[in-house]
DNA sequence: GCGACAG
DNA sequence: ATCTTGTCGC
């Protein structure tokens, strides 16, 4: 066990978000947006392949991607990060950032506590300003479903935000007897189509989302799973749209502008403390 | 009881 | 999350 709690004033008082206490508001919390969760299509927009069927809406074409990233000499700063991209060239055409130092640790089935928030603020100063490339689709880097109690960073994100959203995972969460290695004997058991997928069930046969072979040359897949108001069937298809390599385009370019932005921001307080 | 456990 | 080194291929 970890036994660097200090009972004593404000700094290491974020010791005590480990607390079980702490850990049932966060769990109540998340029951409580949960009622907000909705795991269906719900959007004006339709899929550029798609026969139109939604009355009033267009095509699908601001595709954002959001994420947090950390330095390693400063694992206190974080920055998070937002891009949009057109869904059809998957060109970056806005992109956001915000650095900040966390006080939140990480804590497994609970990161949208230390993540949603910076994340939530850069979309809602896109929105704030009626900005027209304020994305009609949210890709979020971590789980939506595929989470302990089902609600994961891309449902909670999804539900604060009031936005459609994909949840990404680059491992797999193990959920309901779900393991690494089972989804890899699944997937190469169900064919060597390099953009097929297996449906996650778990032991209790509930649906957690998908695992895919994004790319010909990976054998290891990506986890989609349902944020809010997308269904498994359109968030699998919308992740095979974005796929230029194993990561979608959306994740992928937001993780890059993340690490530049932290890099930059060394380099800036470098030359501040020798020049 | 112990280990495993998104980012 | 973040680090590491080498390696393959265009």
């Amino acid at each position: 066990m970890k036994r660097d709690t200090f009972d004593d004033d404000g700094k290491e008082a974020s010791e005590s978000s480990w607390s079980p206490e702490i850990q049932n508001n966060w769990i109540e919390t998340q029951d409580l947006l949960k009622t907000s969760l909705v795991t269906e299509d719900d959007f004006t927009w339709h899929l550029p392949t798609t026969t139109a069927i939604g009355g009033g809406g267009g095509g699908l074409k601001y595709v954002g991607g959001v994420d947090v990233s950390f330095s390693k000499d400063d694992p206190s700063i974080a920055c998070g990060t937002l891009v949009v991209l057109d869904f059809h060239t998957l060109d970056v055409v806005y992109h956001d950032y915000s650095l900040v130092s966390l006080h939140i640790p990480y804590v497994t089935g609970f990161l949208a506590f230390r993540e949603a928030p910076i994340l939530l603020e850069l979309l809602e100063k896109m929105k704030n300003c009626a900005h027209p490339f304020y994305p009609q689709l949210l890709m979020v880097d971590g789980n939506g479903l595929l989470h302990p109690r089902g609600f994961g960073l891309a449902c909670h994100l999804g539900v604060q935000a009031n936005l459609p959203t994909i949840g990404i995972g680059k491992n797999l969460h193990h959920v309901d007897g779900l393991t690494q290695y089972r989804v890899r004997q699944l997937l190469e058991a169900k064919g060597n189509f390099p953009e097929d997928f297996i449906t996650l069930t778990g032991d209790s046969g509930r649906v957690w989302g998908a695992a895919m072979r994004s790319t010909v040359d990976t054998f290891k897949p990506i986890f989609i799973s349902v944020g809010h108001r997308v269904s498994l069937p359109t968030a699998v298809k919308i992740a095979k749209m974005t796929c230029k390599f194993r990561i979608p385009e959306p994740i992928r370019q937001v993780r890059m502008f993340g690490n530049v932005s932290v890099f930059l921001f060394f380099v800036f307080v470098y030359l501040l403390c020798f020049v």
